[in-house]
DNA sequence: TAAAAATACTCCATAGGTATTTTAT
DNA sequence: ATAAAATACCTATGGAGTATTTTTA
């Protein structure tokens, strides 16, 4: 299980909704379909349940969200942090959790360029 | 990032070698190497220095080491909580930190099997 | 040399997309 | 007919291995 399928389940335990997560995250709607796929076999077992009228989580799910969201948070709370370690400034830290997910979603996640080092290794 | 890239990351960190870290995690030393790197990438930042004699983390390396020490930690106690969900059995929690990681490695991990669910969806 | 990490290369699995199908309203 | 999720299919990327190379002790 990696971070952006673990943003997709709590974005769709937020929204309850497949389609709507997918656009909210600006992906289709089959990536969310096996995004939740993944997780669920990370753990060997359902934790959103497609019933008739739309989805709901199962019990087991419902119980891991917020372990879930705090995981989230201690990651992006770790890219903060490296990415604020040689800029000075001391930023106020941003304390919010993710039951207001779709919020933080429609501000945005400002992707973390992937700047990738060219000098040699074994260069200590 | 990922959940074996993370446990990797951590095993590089506590016994300060690549070479170590693959025979404890029953990998190659290339995969550690890859795994690294990718965490790395992610991160946008060399977190690990390779120098003359051996390897030691690099400032921000060593900051994160806690706050993904408690990360792990979150992802199994998650797993620990959904794979006992439904045996009724109230287990005692076994608060390990993973500043003995290395004890746990020997230990090994237990491998969630991937049970996967073969009727329908759409029956609730 | 010997030991440790990086790299080149290959193979295969997975991720993500488009398009389609299934299921229910 | 609409809406929502699943599935089939294709492509590209990435992961993990083996073997080799580089670097230093």
């Amino acid at each position: 299980m990696d971070y952006e399928q673990l943003k997709t389940f709590l974005t769709v335990a937020d929204v309850k909704s497949f389609t709507k997560a997918a656009e909210l995250l600006h992906i289709t709607q089959s990536t969310v379909t096996s995004r939740i796929q993944a997780i669920e076999n990370f753990y060997g077992k359902q934790l959103i349940v497609r019933s008739k009228r739309g989805i709901k989580l199962a019990p087991i799910g419902a119980e891991l969200v917020p372990y879930l969201q705090r995981q989230m948070e201690l990651w992006d709370k770790s890219k903060r942090m490296v990415s604020e370690h040689d800029t000075a400034l001391r930023t106020i830290t941003i304390a919010a959790t993710y039951s207001l997910w779709s919020l933080f979603l429609k501000i945005g996640n400002r992707s973390l360029s992937s700047h990738r080092r060219k000098s040699s290794r074994w260069d200590g």
